[in-house]
DNA sequence: CCATGCGCTGGAAGCGCTCTCAGTGCCGTG
DNA sequence: CACGGCACTGAGAGCGCTTCCAGCGCATGG
């Protein structure tokens, strides 16, 4: 029926509450500068109509779209195995709805896939974009930039082209770590292991950064490299406690990663925490919480950085003013900076 | 610079390949009777102009938007507590991709929430919707088939007035469960146990019924209901084994509430699968493969479902023809009918 | 060689909306 | 009592695109 009853347009409108179509739309639009009375009369005609404006219309003439779009790599699975994009959405969603703006998810998966994504960026569907950039190599941050769409991303970009002044939402991934490592030194635990996150990822860098700003003169078979699963906390916790079987905590770079490291720590009779203290990161809680033991994470609160992300971006919307684009910079220009939420720490039973 | 730079229109290709507009618009939509010469000519002052379409303009007289509203519940967090919803959007990416169409994610919180769905979905904003409905009580469907937009469901809705001729794609969660308890008792077990979902979905409610299809007689105090998470899971194993300490098998409703109850089992020193087996539904990867002991459950191709899902609504589109839209129907009409997917016994060693 | 018809191209209308601008009625003021 | 000014309303011009329709040129048949 989509058009079966072809909905009613602002003419429609006009001729039912008897005024013209100019003074329906101001009326939809806020009603400023209509004497009440008609105001009311549009009111209810729109109301027994069942009058909705036409947004392709609109768009037509405004250049505003009411649209964010959300670009979310996924050349991996893995992407989908935790919900940590589930939780960003959800903070996205809510500060979208607040905004009255739609949310346009893209997936991308190949290479092949980010032509297309540029191709939607560049053609002015959405008024801006959240860019979920993992890797260091990713294309995506500069494909936005050259599609000169405001963009804000969702953790610290990689080296790749104008990314530098990029706007972005990440969580304290250097500090975290280094709270989640002093902690087990403060426990008393001398050799501390890493176990890293997969290093294409800035919040892998950050993290071991952080890890070796407290262990400074570190023994390097001490870490190992993971990639943010369980299956690789496996891998790595076997190899570590092979090369190093004198190995006393271990820094898991997420809790995923952790919670393989603590089924092989079990497997080999290694108490957590023991003989070994584990700690996470991320603080994701189905897996947290259900760890045996539960584990000690840091956590960042996922959802709020979804939603800051949207917010950063409507500020920057705003700066451009509706419409009158006149900042000729790549993205947001000068407007909002990029901002780095803190991350505290969970002690539960592991450390 | 969304604008800076105003893009460049039809017309301005047009005036460069020196044609009309027309031309232009034919080329450009898939070239059909224009001659060779001329089309190359305007691939080539498309190609240096960098011309795209202008969708709103597109939409304004076309009718249709080349968009799709994917629309999920969330009532709970739990939604996303689990990568389910996830791997749908895979699938209905994937699929919408391959039909040059955009996802338009809508996250509805609270029943405010709703209101403005619908008045999302009635607003014309997208050629058709993709709704997530669990719910018994979930005004969604009702709402969907309101709006007049072709819509298909994603798990058999509830019992909403309009619901009873709506499409969906759904596992066969009954003869997934009947499955799964068939095993059960093919191994010898005689005291199955069972721990529902949330029985205001439809999931919950039909694994029970196959649960029920294959234990007839069962003991009432053999079932007890869950959420599907792993604290109802743990929540209901206690109670289990408290009202029947002589089970010797449980079939937990998805493996989420198999992971708690697992723990469960092994807190109270019940060996899995000696004493007790134990199989789950879903074959949530991260969840299924890192219990221990490692989950039998029930496959679904979530992917699959959610590729399914968008295939049946595109198929529903063609039916309607685009823009002479007949048909008066409620949704899809007469079109495609519901599928329902088959299920895998997965064994690994809970079972 | 001319009539007929077909295939291709361009002109122009209009999708539903916003927004400028001119016009209307009314008030206050001189 | 007449006039300037103000607040509000309506007419109309597009936004960029698709599509109907008329018109043109060409190849073919008579």
């Amino acid at each position: 029926m989509t058009e079966t009853a072809p909905r009613p347009t602002l003419e429609a409108v006009a001729a039912r509450a008897g005024v013209s179509r100019a003074t329906v739309s101001r009326v939809v639009n806020g009603g400023q500068g209509v004497r009440e009375p008609l105001v009311e009369r549009v009111r209810r005609a729109v109301e027994e109509l069942g009058y909705v404006p036409n947004q392709a219309a609109r768009s037509l003439v405004t250049k505003r779209h009411d649209a964010v779009a959300v670009v979310i790599a996924e050349p991996e699975t893995r992407v989908f195995a935790d919900p940590f994009f589930a939780l960003q959405l959800r903070g996205i969603s809510k500060e979208l709805t607040a905004h009255d703006s739609q949310l346009v998810l893209l997936l991308t998966g190949g290479r092949a896939d980010h032509a297309r994504v540029g191709r939607y960026l560049a053609g002015g569907h959405v008024d801006g974009a959240l860019v979920f950039s993992l890797h260091f190599d990713d294309p995506l941050p500069e494909l936005a930039q050259r599609a000169g769409v405001p963009t804000v991303f969702g953790g610290r970009p990689g080296w790749g082209e104008g990314t530098r002044s990029a706007v972005y939402v990440d969580s304290d991934n250097r500090g975290g770590a280094r709270d989640a490592v002093r902690h087990l030194v403060g426990l008393g635990r001398g050799r501390v292991a890493h176990i890293t996150g997969a290093l294409g990822q800035t919040s892998a860098v950050d993290r071991l950064d952080g890890f070796r700003d407290v262990m400074v003169d570190v023994d390097p078979r001490l870490i190992v490299e993971g990639d943010f699963t369980p299956a690789g906390g496996e891998r790595a916790m076997r190899l570590l406690l092979e090369r190093c079987p004198d190995l006393d905590a271990v820094f898991a770079a997420n809790d995923l990663t952790a919670s393989g490291a603590l089924r092989v720590l079990r497997a080999q009779g290694r108490r957590v925490p023991e003989d070994v203290a584990v700690v996470g990161f991320d603080d994701m809680l189905p897996v947290a919480e259900q760890t045996d033991p539960p584990l000690t994470t840091i956590r960042q609160d996922i959802e709020e950085m979804g939603r800051l992300m949207a917010s950063l971006l409507f500020r920057a919307l705003e700066r451009r003013g509706g419409g009158s684009y006149r900042d000729a910079g790549s993205g947001v220009g000068g407007g909002p900076s990029s901002v780095v939420l803190p991350t505290t720490l969970v002690r539960r039973a592991s450390a």
